[in-house]
DNA sequence: AAACTATTGATTGCATACAATCCGTCAAGT
DNA sequence: ACTTGACGGATTGTATGCAATCAATAGTTT
């Protein structure tokens, strides 16, 4: 974060895209917030022009809602936008898991039951490694999707895995909780070893959907309390469908 | 096309992206061929800045694929690629016809069922109306997928249905085949207007799938011969996955 | 002759200046 | 008092100029 050092190899925008993106995931931008170019700008050490390139892309991959001329807010999420995108990672993921299953090798199978283990002492340690233990949950289903040999589901499930609230649902689990997460993660490390696809896919569906209970079960003031002073709680509708 | 007046509301990148997309949708340009962002600003009428913004848009949604310093050219799509899409839109879209039946009320099935009968005739006039034919098709998707009620899987399934390569495919639809389809909506629209969910699904995803079948049947030269002169015809595999 | 290096041309990436648009405010009219 | 209209500030959208990077070519060396 100190590296404002100029012998940045990546391009601007990727720069700007990382830094945005990284301030609407951690919650230092509210829901709701207007996101103006030129402050973003200022904040990157960039021109407005990368910056542009970064919202389109947050815009593309769902981190924010931006109407022409309107510029670009911090999307918030309803109840339903929550169950949408649980139900769609739920099909994906566990159609993928079957995959895994029908075509993991030897290898493969070693490296998801590594990864597996690595993730029960950062369970343990919980206060504190939410970030890595959220990441290494990341990895292992990651290593599913790769396994099961489907760029296509492989990308959607991923992108919908980065959404910011996700991340802070991390934050709400229960011990109890986690236990029963990391205790799916070895089931299906066993059904795919033994490539079993229909206890691959059924154990994944519940792991996600019983994930998806549990944020919301965390109601809807999952704003998490950032470091500025949220201006004004907003509404829990910004977008609302226009009943179409 | 002719209207080239200054009183066009859309925003120039929008034009950029409605000119870029549809040159690459119709074949225009070539697979594997390379796109400058000064020749389409040039032709778009346009500057380079919403080009620019219009081709990473066509990247997100993978009609190009972009590399830094090196710019855009014309997404191929091996056979894997192809299967991985369809094998996707049958996941999606069958659990959404599943949906579907389960919350589609009855005008909602009248809609569905004048949808399917509009299609009849533009399937007899065969060889010209193809691009009417397709868009009916596509609107009859929407609008199941619609009613499932997933903006997600909504999203999804009808960019994967926009890619240009499907749209090329139903040129080579012999009449058995879209008599087939035809057959195909005609059950869909009576398994949702029934609520049989477990039928909707079935049917839907053998729809997909027997249409992925009959593309992948045109062979690898699915390449349309163009309105220019094809600058060598292109190695079938431009992106080659990196072995990860 | 082959391989490696330097240089040139073209293209992308970025910054900045300018134009178009939107939103809030205030004033005037009904 | 309420609506309507216009004005002003701010923000987005677009164009253009310049710097950074890449690819190809020519030239040099081994």
């Amino acid at each position: 974060m100190a590296d404002d050092s100029k012998t940045d190899r990546r391009t601007a925008a990727e720069r700007a895209y990382v830094s945005v993106r990284d301030s609407i995931s951690s919650g230092r931008f509210a829901v709701g917030e207007r996101l103006t170019e030129g402050a973003l700008a200022e904040e990157a050490k960039v021109s407005r022009t990368p910056v542009r390139e970064a919202l389109r892309r947050l815009a593309s991959e769902g981190f924010v809602t931006l109407s022409p001329h309107a510029g670009a807010i911090v999307k918030g999420w309803s109840e339903k936008d929550v169950r949408d995108v649980f139900e769609t990672r739920a099909l994906i993921e566990s159609h993928a898991a079957g995959l895994a299953a029908r075509h993991a090798n030897a290898a493969d199978v070693q490296r998801l039951a590594a990864m597996a283990e690595r993730m029960e002492p950062l369970a343990r340690s919980s206060p504190r490694e939410v970030m890595a233990y959220s990441e290494a949950n990341r990895a292992f289903h990651a290593e599913i999707l790769r396994i099961a040999g489907n760029l296509r589901m492989e990308e959607i499930a991923l992108n919908f895995m980065d959404l910011g609230f996700l991340v802070r649902s991390y934050a709400q689990f229960e011990t109890e909780d986690v236990q029963r997460s990391l205790s799916d993660h070895r089931q299906l490390v066993t059904a795919i070893g033994a490539g079993d696809e229909r206890c691959a896919e059924a154990v994944m569906r519940g792991h996600i959907l019983s994930a998806a209970l549990i944020f919301r079960g965390t109601g809807p003031e999952a704003a998490p309390r950032g470091t500025r002073p949220l201006p004004a709680a907003p509404t829990p509708e910004h977008e609302k469908e226009p009943s179409r």
